[in-house]
DNA sequence: CTCCAGGGCAAAT
DNA sequence: ATTTGCCATGGA
């Protein structure tokens, strides 16, 4: 089976990736064997199995199971690349964090750290909302059970990979299954909702990325039922690579600027402005980066 | 037991 | 125009 490189450049870290994606929660969407990362996804609706792993200073990719050709090649390195962030030059942002001595240690502790990507928009908001004011651990547990049942999945080895549902088949979903996983009413509704849209195309990752600029990203997604300014951020963060959305009034992202004593009060929103006004360019890795401090070693 | 988690909506001030 | 109640559950 012929091998993918996926070329990296400086200030790259698979192993710090790796770590953020493996850190304490059960996520159904990856898994992670011998520091070789397995991930199923659809390449032109066909299903395939891919494995990623590092190979000096850069990454292989193999199709274990789908069909070997250019396209999908081409389509493996993007997708890895863009799920890294590869492509990103960390200087400045390093640069940035040594300015402050509140967070240089940041730059070595999670050097090569990138923002783990969810590069499907419509799976990373329909993440977004499962994640709403609920614990992480809970969060991942009913994901599970959402992609178990709706999703689609690849065996090899006795080793089960899943593949997100695709909104065709969330948008049919009956709102009482949902709500038997233990969703509420309301993230089923709105789980449903954003499946429509991409269903009736008023909503899909083209369109927002035609959009000129990230405020009017925002408010197309706002306009829908359930998204709200943190999920609008958090899913551009994600899918998109926005650098600048910062998802205010996230309880971690608070819980970290008080801890390295850049705000002193949760409400206090002209102190956290300030802070991220010193970061232009890089503010998600910025929230990134205290999302990562939050994790016990 | 209470409080609050990587929020958002609708009703009530 | 802001504040409050509510949702669902599990862990602290």
């Amino acid at each position: 089976m012929r091998k993918i490189k996926i070329p990296a450049g400086p200030d790259f870290s698979f192993g710090e990736c790796l770590w953020y994606l493996n850190r304490n929660y059960d996520d159904c969407m990856h898994t992670i064997l011998n520091d070789s990362l397995y991930k199923a996804l659809k390449i032109d609706k066909k299903p395939y199995l891919i494995k990623i792993w590092q190979a000096q200073d850069q990454l292989e990719a193999q199709i274990l199971i789908g069909e070997y050709h250019q396209e999908a090649v081409l389509f493996i390195r993007k997708y890895v690349t863009g799920w890294f962030d590869i492509d990103r030059n960390m200087a400045p942002f390093y640069s940035l964090l040594r300015k402050d001595s509140r967070l240089s240690y940041m730059a070595d502790a999670f050097a090569g750290l990138r923002i783990v990507g969810i590069p499907d928009l419509f799976e990373a908001l329909c993440w977004s909302i499962i994640g709403q004011q609920i614990n992480l651990t809970f969060a991942y547990k009913l994901k599970r059970r959402l992609v178990e049942k709706y999703g689609t999945h690849l065996e090899l080895n006795n080793d089960v990979f899943y593949i997100f549902p695709s909104c065709e088949t969330l948008a049919e979903a009956d709102p009482a299954d949902l709500r038997n996983m233990q969703l509420s009413t309301k993230k089923a509704e709105y789980i449903i909702g954003v499946a429509r849209a991409f269903v009736a195309g008023t909503l899909s990752e083209e369109i927002l990325s035609a959009l000129p600029d990230l405020s009017s990203r925002q408010k197309m997604l706002m306009s829908i039922k359930g998204i709200g300014i943190w999920t609008a951020n958090y899913a551009l963060m994600k899918s998109l690579k926005e650098q600048s959305g910062v998802p205010y009034g996230d309880s971690g992202l608070m819980q970290a600027l008080l801890s390295h004593n850049i705000i002193s009060d949760r409400k206090n929103m002209v102190s956290i402005h300030d802070f991220f006004s010193g970061l232009q360019g890089w503010e998600s890795y910025m929230v990134f980066y205290l999302w990562r401090s939050l994790a016990k070693k």
